[in-house]
Parts: structure tokens; C-alpha cells; sequence
DNA sequence: GCAAGGTC
């Protein structure tokens, strides 16, 4: 029966195809249901009869699998050195259907032409509308006559779906509009920073990311940045802590029952001789009475149903599964059949689901099987419902098992694991809570009061099939009011106080997800990006630090006063979004303001790049590569690349002032032609060379400097970097180029056409450019400049310490080492690299000072400044920015210093200023 | 080579 003459073809199309393969078999009943392939063999076609509201029809329901069109920079913007990156907040952007959406794309064409409605059976939340609407705009396309209606489910079971068939509404614009608009905010925001950071730092330092550092991408995101910020501060936190002694009384007694320990209600105090006082009065009068017995029932209840984010946190708890990996392993299941769909936020059942059935299937398990029957026996009294975690994505039920296994042959042993998980976590909650009996006994010792207590587990409940959780029962005798003991042990104990401890996995999720960074479904790629990305490093324990990359880029932003690391700017996103989608926002206002701000944030962050460059400083070592941003003073068009023939060449001027015309498709090609050392200026030209190809080359009108170039050379000359200037090419022969790596003298031949070379980084060493050794034993450090050593300190009256270059006379500038030798240890170096200076600034204090490593001066710069919210990256920020550590000549922290705002200290007492941070 | 969001 394929309905009859009246009756109108719908197309209906759900998010994924196991969506569309439930509301057919939903609608039609199991009755007179054909199946057909699709051109992607994913997402198959439903076709059977339906009545909606008495019109006969005959439905097809097919699916796409999520977003069937990106958002993409035009092509003239996508290349990197395309554009100047400021640019991409307003270069214009596209909508297209990626290639591996094609086949999806012609199905839904196809099917359209032959439809006369189109209803859309997508995700109930903004982005299935936003994926209803690029649906949309697919089948109208090809026919504009079609009849658009939206499905509003809940939950895939038969009274939702057929009620939502009934009940179709138009689709809500103003949904679509607010992903539109996160959508286009993050590629705009993502790109522009992405490239103006990797650009500025990856060719500035040496980063050592294990691959090719030339391939590294310093990304950043408005989701994976806020992730990294959580990891940071914490890291920050647990540096910054400082362990401070506190002092507690301990009191135990042993009687034939048992030992007692009992616990000093003031907890712990910071004050030993206070503390001491009251030991002492205890130890004189020791006898303790018995002031109160308290004796209470206490449940432990089962968790809520199972949601994404608490299945990722439990599988990195019990099982130290990454997200990413129990995603996958969750993935896999679920495309068996063994589990639901495991990206869902809702942690409550719906009051229709079979929950019974859920666990009569699992009956038969060996291990959990007799836990089952349990269950589901009245008498057992076991049974409870499951309680409501207050999440509901009004689109898929938590997550449950769905098939039974015993264990399948192709199952790892994760898959095993978290089959287990969402089974037993499943059976947990229709279980009633744990039982346990709880006695408190509070004690007076010499007026001062203990308390202990003990728990007796009455019924396991839920616990029995929960191993993964435990309710530690101790028991303790039994004590009467009145009853007086003097007790075995009575200890003045000391301890320190400890640090938080580094987030874990679970810790990060429940940030983002308090946070609202991110969604269920790609919490764990951010986690994930910012291991990819060098950004983090986990431990076994499943516990996040940042690496250097990681803590230099929030260091750099966090110094600008920007709080692009924070949640905040995720935040205020997400309110406008939601304004937009409930239609008191317009998009494009949303859009205008927001990319205003942003671009305002972008220009300022670059105008203060010098912060992310010292605080890359401060953990990695200038390389002297020719930087891929900064030596971009001018970028004007010479010629296209001959090499790569993909980008063009730009006449370009290092930070040296050097003239050379490369290839903007560095690093990956490195066409590049070296002009004269003696050009002291160079200006492209609307002429072209009529000889040289490919074309067009412009001319370039140079200016040489007379006293550098032979006096029958002519200072001004109009040439061509193509290869046929003879001028050009005999002044390069007797100049040399201004290729410091390259060696004076070893300069491309220009009668090669386009003279190439690759610099190679390789043997140079960074203090005085010369080859066959490395910056951190370069012979400049230890006997070029001996002479600095016997010079004083030249103070300013700025109180600003520094000296000046042996060679030039400039003020140095105070730097870090970063090397292996050498770590922490400061450094004078002249700005100037025509000088090579450099001294070591502890070798200016007499050489009586020892040195101090960084971590560990910066930590007591931590107790320095140390001040009301002080701790973590405030303390440790406070000094950095302050630009002074104090240690005293013995390596302990100085306290009680007065802190000058110009960052030093004058002190009556003869300290070391061991580090000053320019 | 860049984001985050769907999903296979």
C-alpha cells in the first residue's frame, strides 16, 4: 500500500539515521514499512502510508548526520598570508556543503523534487534547528513549493512521536539564527588569533613541541582556551601554595571493644605556643568525660541516570579512561546496539520508559545477573525509581544498556569496562540507597572537646551491584553518656597544609561543565585539542599541568589584562545567543557587537604582542629564524612564487633592517631572494620586467648607501629581483646580502633565475651567529667580553638597575636563560645583535651569590606578595609584574620587605637582589 | 595550517 491518489509525498528528515529508523518504525507500526539505500550509504530511506490529521500520506524519512554545511573564510582569505589576520573579522564568509556531505545533499535533492512537504524530525535544541534550516535551504533549492513543517519531540517513544506527526509547527528562525551567529564568532575570533599567534611566537622562539616545530599551530579557541585557563590556574594555585605549619592535639582510646580515635573540634592552629597551652592543660587533668552519644540512620543514595559528561568523569575515575577514548569505546557500543546514544545531557528517566524490561534482560549475566533478579523481585524490596538529576535535552534518555552481552569476542577490554559501567550504573539507580547507622561520640578533656565517630552499613542496597563506589564503615565501641576513660594516646602533632592537587580529568569536566564550555559531545576534544596542541601534558593519575607553551600564552594574554582564558568571554556569548534565539537580539546586532569588541580586543592584544613575547621568554630561547610575523614590516606583491606556484613573493625587511623578497607561503616553501646588505631603501614599482617569468615582476625602485657600494655604482637604480639585472646581481657578489645566517660572501647566484635558499637554522648559535657550537656554550659568554665583569653596576635614577654594552655603550636588557646549563639564570645582553655583549648578571655581584632556579625564586616571590586574594597567579602575578624577586643570601624568602611601585627594594639590611625582571 | 558544533 503506498497510499492512494490523494495523498501528498512528505519528505521527513532526522539528524541521524538511527532517528530516522526510529520515527519510522514509530509512525508506521512496523506496518507495510520498506527499506531503501540512499547515495550515502549511512543514511537509508524509509517509505510507508500515514495519516496526519486525516490527509493520507505516503512518508519517507531519511537523515543527515548532523551539520550538513560548514562556514568557511572566501578563498581569497583562507590562505594564511593571504590577508593580515585583523582582516578576518570582517572578510566576507561562505556556506558550503563539504565534500563528504555531497552524497547526503544529492539524496535530499532528489527525494525534494518528488515531495510536496518537508518536515523535519531534527534535534529539539538550537542546533538541530540550525540544521533543520540548512536542510532547508538544500530542498528548496530544488523545489521552492515545498511545505515546511517542524517536529517537536521529546523523546523517541511512540506517544511523542506520533503526537509531534499530529502537532507540526513552523521551524524557529530565531533558533537557526543563534548558532548562525556562534557559528561565525568562533571561525572569525578562532582564525584571527590563531594566526596572529602562531605567526608572532612559532618562528620567534625555540619551541620544542616533539614534532616539527615548523608545523605547529598555536591555536587558539574560544573553548580550548578557557579549558587550558582552568588547567593554568590551578597549576598556579598549587606553585603558589605555601605550606604552612599548624599544630593539633590527637587523643585515641583503647578499649576491648575497639580504639577510639577521636578528633579536636578547633580542627587544627597555626599558633604553637596557643596550642601547647591547651596540650599542656589537657595532659594535666587527661581524665575525658562523655558529653554526648548521638546515634543516627544515614542513606547513601545511588547516583542520578547516567548523562555524557557523568559517564566520561566515572569511566577517568573508576577506570582512568580519557574522554576522547570513552567517547569512542561509548561510540562503538552504541553503533552495536549494546548501549543508547551516548551524547545526551539528560540525567532523568521519562516517566514512559520500561525500566523493568531494562533490567529483566540483564537476568542472565553471570556476575550482575542474580543482582538483576533481585531487582525485580516485590519481596526483595530493592526496587526504587530512579531520582531525577534535573538535565533533560528533550532528545535522548540517559544512558542505559540496550542489548544484553555477557561480553562480545570483538570487545576490548574497554569496551568490556564500560559496558559494565552503564550497566551497573543502570541497576544502581532503580535501587534503593544504602543503609548505615551512624554514632558520634563527643568527649571533654580539660574543658577542651574531641568528637569521633563510626558507621555500621545496615543494607548495602544499591552497593552491592555499585563496586565502584564504597562507604568506608569503621566501627567504634560503644560509649555511655557520663562515662569517664582517661585515653591510651593524647599527642601535640604537627602537619603542613597542602596544596590543592592538579585537576584531574573529572575536575575539568566539571569546570567546563559549570562553566558552560563546551557541549556534551566535545568537552573531550577540547581536552583533547590541548594535549594535541602542546598546550597540556597528563599524568597516570589522570591530572593535568600546563607545559611552558601552555602557561607562556595565558601568562602573555593574562599580562595584557585580558581574560581571553577565562570562561567569561564564553559566557557573555552564550547569553547573547540565547537572546538571539529568543528573538530580543537581532543576529546581526549580536554579530556586529561582539566582532566589534573582538576585533578591538585583537588590535589592542597585537599593539601589546611584546607581553606574549616575554613571557615566551621567560621559558623558551629566542631562535634566529627568520620570524614568520614580525619581519613582515612591509608585504608588498613582487612576483608570483616559481617555487611553490601557490603563493606570491612580497619584498620583505627583517629585524635587522635587511631587504629580501620571499615567498608568502612560508615555512612550507622557502623561495626566497637575498638583496644587496647595502639597500637602504626599496619600493615596489607599477613597472614590469618584460623579460622575466613567471610573471608579473615588479621593479623595485632601491636606494643604495654610497659608502657601501663602489663609487662607479649609481645609488638609486630601478632593478628586478628576476634574475636579469646584472647591477643587482654584481652588488649582491660585492656587498653580500643581508642573510646573516648565510654567511657574507656565500650569496645565491643571480644568474640562476630566482636565487633560492633555504635558512637553515641548524649550528647557529644565537648569542654570536656563528656555527659549530650551540647558544649555551657559545665562547662570547665566557671569554669575549671579560671585561664586563670589572665594570660597576650602572644605576639609573630610576633605580632601575642595568648596565650599558661594552661595545655600543646602549642599556642592556636584562633576560632569562632558558638553557640546560643555565636555567633561570639571569643575563645582560645588548639589544643591538651587531654587538654580541653579554654578561651574566650574578657575575656582577662579586660572584658571592649563588644562584637561585626559577621555580623556586618565583614561588618565594609568591610569599612576598602575598595579600588578600593573593594566592595563585595573583601572588605570583603581583611579582612577576612588580618585576622583582627576593631571596635572601641564604635562599629563604625575605619577608616584611616594603616593595617600591618601581620594583625595588631599599632595604636597611644587606639582601640580595637576585633577579630583576626587565 | 585556524573554531566549535553536529555525527559515521
Amino acid at each position: 500500500m503506498s497510499g492512494g491518489r490523494n495523498s501528498i509525498r512528505v519528505l521527513n528528515v532526522a539528524e541521524k539515521p538511527s532517528v530516522a529508523k526510529s520515527v519510522a518504525t514509530i509512525l508506521s507500526g512496523n506496518q507495510g514499512l520498506r527499506v531503501r539505500d540512499g547515495r550515502s550509504r549511512y543514511n537509508r530511506i524509509f517509505e510507508f502510508p500515514y495519516t496526519i490529521n486525516g490527509q493520507s500520506t505516503n512518508m519517507l524519512v531519511t537523515s543527515v548526520t548532523g551539520h550538513l554545511i560548514e562556514l568557511e573564510f572566501e578563498d581569497r582569505f583562507r590562505k594564511w598570508h593571504s590577508c593580515d589576520p585583523a582582516q578576518l573579522f570582517q572578510a566576507p564568509v561562505r556556506k558550503f556543503v563539504p565534500s563528504d556531505k555531497l552524497d547526503i545533499k544529492k539524496t535530499l535533492e532528489e527525494e525534494a523534487r518528488r515531495c510536496q512537504w518537508l518536515v523535519l524530525w531534527l534535534d529539539c535544541d538550537r542546533e538541530g534547528e540550525n540544521i533543520a534550516f540548512e536542510v532547508v535551504q538544500v530542498c528548496t533549492a530544488v523545489n521552492p513549493h515545498l511545505t515546511i513543517r517542524r517536529a517537536h519531540f521529546s523523546a523517541l517513544i511512540d506517544r511523542d512521536i506520533h503526537e509531534a506527526a499530529q502537532n507540526l509547527v513552523p521551524p524557529n528562525k530565531f533558533f537557526a539564527d543563534a548558532v548562525d551567529a556562534r557559528q561565525e564568532i568562533d571561525l572569525r575570533i578562532g582564525a584571527s588569533f590563531t594566526r596572529f599567534q602562531t605567526m608572532l611566537l612559532r618562528d620567534a622562539f625555540v619551541i620544542d613541541a616533539g614534532n616539527d616545530e615548523r608545523n605547529l599551530v598555536l591555536s587558539y579557541g574560544p573553548c580550548q582556551f578557557p579549558t587550558l585557563g582552568f588547567v593554568v590556574e590551578r597549576y598556579w594555585e598549587v606553585q603558589s601554595h605555601e605550606p604552612e605549619e599548624f599544630w593539633v592535639i590527637n587523643c585515641s582510646h583503647k578499649s576491648d571493644e575497639g580504639i577510639s580515635t577521636f578528633n579536636w573540634m578547633r580542627g587544627h592552629l597555626f599558633d604553637y605556643t596557643c596550642t601547647v597551652v591547651i596540650y599542656e592543660m589537657c595532659v594535666q587533668e587527661p581524665t575525658a568525660t562523655v558529653t554526648n552519644v548521638r546515634k543516627q540512620e544515614k542513606l547513601k543514595y545511588p547516583p542520578h541516570p547516567l548523562n555524557t559528561i557523568e559517564l566520561e568523569k566515572r569511566a577517568s575515575r573508576y577506570f582512568r579512561m580519557s574522554s576522547e577514548h570513552t567517547m569512542k569505546v561509548a561510540e562503538d557500543l552504541y553503533q552495536a546496539g549494546f548501549i543508547s546514544y551516548p551524547r545526551t545531557e539528560t540525567d532523568s528517566f521519562s516517566q514512559r520508559t520500561n525500566l523493568h524490561a531494562i533490567v529483566e534482560e540483564q537476568q542472565g549475566h553471570p556476575v550482575w545477573g542474580s543482582y538483576a533478579q533481585r531487582l525485580l523481585d516485590p519481596g526483595a524490596g530493592i526496587w526504587r525509581n530512579p531520582s531525577n538529576g534535573g538535565h533533560d535535552d528533550k532528545a535522548h534518555p540517559p544512558i542505559h544498556p540496550t542489548k544484553f552481552s555477557a561480553g562480545e569476542r570483538s570487545w576490548s577490554q574497554d569496551h568490556l569496562r564500560l559496558y559494565e559501567l552503564v550497566v551497573r550504573h543502570f541497576l544502581a539507580c532503580v535501587s534503593q540507597p544504602a543503609v548505615g547507622a551512624e554514632t558520634t561520640v563527643d568527649i571533654d578533656i580539660a574543658g577542651e572537646l574531641f568528637s569521633a565517630s563510626g558507621r555500621v552499613i545496615l543494607a548495602k542496597n544499591y552497593l552491592d551491584v555499585y563496586c565502584f563506589e564504597s562507604w568506608g564503615g569503621s566501627l567504634i565501641p560503644s560509649y555511655v553518656l557520663g562515662q569517664q576513660f582517661v585515653p591510651t594516646s593524647l599527642t601535640l602533632d604537627s602537619g603542613v597544609t597542602r596544596p590543592p592537587p592538579l585537576l584531574s580529568e573529572a575536575d575539568l569536566l566539571s569546570c567546563m561543565d559549570k562553566e558552560g564550555i563546551g557541549t556534551d559531545a566535545t568537552m573531550h576534544d577540547h581536552i583533547k585539542k590541548l594535549l594535541d596542541r602542546f598546550y597540556a601534558t597528563k599524568d597516570a593519575n589522570t591530572r593535568f599541568s600546563p607545559t611552558n607553551l601552555g602557561e607562556a600564552l595565558v601568562m602573555g594574554y593574562d599580562d595584557m589584562g585580558y581574560q581571553l582564558w577565562k570562561p567569561y568571554l564564553r559566557a557573555v556569548m552564550e547569553r547573547d545567543m540565547k537572546a538571539v534565539s529568543e528573538g530580543a537580539k537581532s543576529k546581526d546586532e549580536v554579530l556586529e557587537t561582539c566582532l566589534h569588541q573582538m576585533k578591538s580586543c585583537f588590535l589592542d592584544a597585537r599593539l601589546n604582542k611584546v607581553k606574549l613575547l616575554q613571557a615566551m621568554e621567560i621559558f623558551f630561547e629566542r631562535s634566529n629564524r627568520p620570524a614568520g610575523e614580525e619581519q613582515h614590516t612591509s608585504r608588498e606583491v613582487i612576483r608570483p612564487c616559481g617555487l611553490c606556484q601557490e603563493s606570491n613573493m612580497v619584498l620583505k625587511q627583517n629585524r635587522d633592517g635587511n631587504f629580501m623578497v620571499g615567498c608568502l607561503g612560508y615555512p612550507q616553501c622557502r623561495n626566497v631572494v637575498w638583496l644587496p646588505g647595502s639597500v637602504s631603501e626599496a619600493a615596489v614599482t607599477t613597472n614590469i620586467c618584460n623579460s622575466c617569468t613567471p610573471g608579473p615582476v615588479y621593479l623595485i625602485q632601491f636606494k643604495f648607501r654610497r659608502l657601501e657600494i663602489p663609487p662607479d655604482y649609481n645609488a638609486s637604480h630601478l632593478g628586478c629581483i628576476g634574475g636579469c639585472d646584472e647591477i643587482l646581481r654584481q652588488l649582491i657578489e660585492i656587498c653580500g646580502t643581508g642573510n646573516r645566517t648565510s654567511a657574507r660572501g656565500r650569496v645565491p647566484t643571480a644568474s640562476s633565475g630566482s636565487a633560492q635558499q633555504s635558512n637553515s637554522r641548524q649550528g647557529a648559535c644565537i648569542y654570536c651567529h656563528q656555527g659549530g657550537h650551540s647558544s649555551t656554550d657559545c665562547p662570547s659568554q665566557f671569554s669575549g667580553h671579560q671585561g664586563a665583569r670589572s665594570r660597576g653596576r650602572n644605576v639609573q635614577q630610576s633605580d632601575e638597575s642595568t648596565i650599558s654594552c661594552d661595545i655600543c655603550g646602549a642599556p642592556c636588557a636584562l633576560r632569562t636563560a632558558n638553557t640546560a646549563n643555565n636555567r633561570g639564570r639571569k643575563f645582560y645582553s645588548c639589544q643591538s645583535q651587531e654587538c654580541n655583549f653579554f654578561v651574566w648578571e650574578d657575575s656582577l655581584n662579586n660572584g658571592s651569590v649563588g644562584r637561585s632556579g626559577q621555580r623556586s625564586t618565583m614561588r618565594a616571590s609568591a610569599s612576598n606578595s602575598r595579600q588578600g586574594s593573593g594566592r595563585g597567579r595573583g601572588g605570583r602575578g603581583a611579582a612577576r609584574g612588580a618585576g622583582v624577586t627576593f631571596v635572601s643570601a641564604t635562599g629563604d624568602p625575605v619577608s616584611g620587605r616594603r616593595i617600591l611601585s618601581n620594583g625595588l627594594t631599599r632595604s636597611a639590611w644587606n639582601f640580595s637582589v637576585l633577579a630583576v625582571a626587565s
